[in-house]
DNA sequence: ACAAAAGTGTTAGGCCTACACCCATGA
DNA sequence: TCATGGGTGTAGGCCTAACACTTTTGT
C-alpha cells in the first residue's frame, strides 16, 4: 500500500487547515488542544486540523475539524493566516491555513476523540507541536484586535450572560481591567444589549441583570456608519 | 516531456501567491494588473503571481512576482487572505495565497513584462480572471482597515509629500472627505511627521510645506500604547 | 480678474475617565 | 459581622467636528 497514485508535472506542497478553539469558562480564556497520538511530534499537544480535502475550501475543512473535536456545527470560524514556512513540517512540505474559532465551553460535549483533547488555560499551554506556539501567538493577537471593533465575543458566552461575565470577558481578552461603572455606561450606551429578562419582581439587589447580545440593533448601527471601540 | 514525476499518496492542491499591488498617482488609487498571455483565461487581467515554489513561502513567492512585474525589492507586502474554492481555477485545484504590497508609483520602472502590465484606476478595472474580482474587493477592504490604524500610507507616497498629497491618499482609500484644517491638526498632532526641509526664505504663502514620515518617532509613540486612528 | 491651492484658530458639544457609596447576601 | 458582588451618577478634561478668510499664483 505504497502507492503513490497522484502525480504532477511540479511539486506541490501538501495543505491543512488547522483551528484554535477559544472558549471562556467565566475567569480566563482557553483553547483546545488535541494530543497528537501519531508521529511526527507524538504525544505533544497541537491544535485540530488536518489534510484538506481535495473537495472542500479550507473553511469547511476547518468546521470540519472543529466538528470532530468539539461536536458543535455552528461558530464563528475565521481564517486568519497561512502558515507556509518550509520546514514546518518534518515529513513533507506542507503549508497550513490557520482558522480561529470561538465557542461556548457550555455546549461542547467533548469530541469524538475527547480522551486526547483538553482546554487550556492561556497561561498553562505548554510547548506544542510543529509551528503552533507561532500559530497561537497569532490568533490571540487577531483575537484582541478584533473584539475591540467587532462584537465577536458574545459567542464565547452563553446566550444571556450577567454584565460583570462579559466585562470579565473583555478584560480576560485584552489583558486589561476597566472600571465598572464605565463599562456599563459604554456597553449600554452602544445599544447592542438587550435586558434578556425583566428582573423578576423577587429580584434583590443582589441578583444581577441579564442581557442578551441584540445582533438585529447591531446591523443597524453598523449600517448607519456606527464604530464599534473598545 | 509529459511526465509526472512528483507523486503523492493522496491528492495535493497546486498552491499560488498572488499580489495586488496598489499605487496611488496623487488622486486616486491604482492597481497593476497583467493580461494574461495563455490560458486559461487568455487576454483577460489578473494580478501578478505563480506557483509557489517547494523552497519558498508564500511570502517570498509574493516578493520574487512583485520584483518580477515591477522591479521594486523592497515594498510593504502584506498577506491577507487564502481562496479555496474548489473550481476557481478551471485547470486544476488551486488555492491561493493573497497579498497585498504598497509601492511607490514613482519608483515603478516597469517590470520585464511591461509590455503586459498596466496601472488601472480603481473605477477602471474590468472583469478580471479566476476569483480576482473577489480578491480585489477584499484586498481594497483590508486596506481600508488597516489605514485607519496603521501609518502605511506613507508607502505609497513619496519619502517627501505635502500635507494635501497626504489627505487625498487618506480620501482616496477610505472614499470619504475630510476637513483640511481638521486634517492637519490631527497629523500634526499624532508627531509621526517632520518637516522635510526648512521652508526656503523665499517660499511663498502659495508654497506647500513638504512632509517625511518619521518611523522613528512612530515607533516610539507606539510602544508607549498610542493607537492611532482615523 | 478669476479660479485654485495653501495656510491658519476657535468654539461647542460629546465622549472618556476617574472616582465612592449603598444594599443584599452568604460565609 | 464581615467580605463579596452588584448597582448607580457626576464632574473635569480632552478630543472631535464644524466653520471662513487671506494670500499667492497661473490662466
Amino acid at each position: 500500500m505504497n502507492e503513490q497514485r497522484f502525480c504532477y508535472k511540479y511539486p506541490h506542497p501538501a495543505v491543512t487547515s488547522d483551528c484554535v478553539i477559544f472558549g471562556f469558562d467565566g475567569v480566563g480564556i482557553k483553547v483546545l488542544l488535541i494530543q497528537r497520538g501519531i508521529e511526527s511530534f507524538k504525544g505533544k499537544w497541537a491544535f485540530p486540523g488536518g489534510f484538506m480535502k481535495i473537495d472542500e475550501t479550507a473553511e469547511e475543512c476547518a468546521r470540519r475539524e472543529l466538528e470532530e473535536e468539539t461536536g458543535l456545527k455552528s461558530a464563528a470560524v475565521e481564517q486568519f493566516y497561512t502558515f507556509s514556512d518550509v520546514n514546518r513540517d518534518p515529513r513533507e512540505r506542507v503549508i497550513t491555513v490557520a482558522h480561529y474559532a470561538l465557542v461556548r465551553l457550555s455546549e461542547v460535549k467533548g469530541g469524538d476523540d475527547a480522551a486526547l483533547a483538553r482546554w487550556f488555560a492561556m497561561d498553562e499551554v505548554p510547548s506544542l507541536a510543529f509551528d503552533h506556539d507561532r500559530i497561537l501567538r497569532m490568533a490571540v493577537n487577531r483575537l484582541k484586535e478584533r473584539i475591540c471593533f467587532e462584537p465577536i465575543g458574545f459567542e464565547l458566552l452563553p446566550e444571556v450572560f450577567t454584565m460583570t461575565e462579559l466585562q470579565n470577558l473583555y478584560e480576560a481578552i485584552l489583558e486589561v481591567k476597566f472600571d465598572r461603572r464605565n463599562f456599563y455606561n459604554k456597553m449600554l450606551k452602544l445599544g447592542i444589549l438587550t435586558e434578556a429578562e425583566p428582573r423578576p419582581a423577587n429580584a434583590s439587589r443582589r441578583t444581577p441583570t441579564k442581557y442578551r447580545f441584540n445582533a438585529h440593533k447591531y446591523a443597524e448601527l453598523k449600517q448607519k456608519g456606527f464604530r464599534l471601540e473598545f
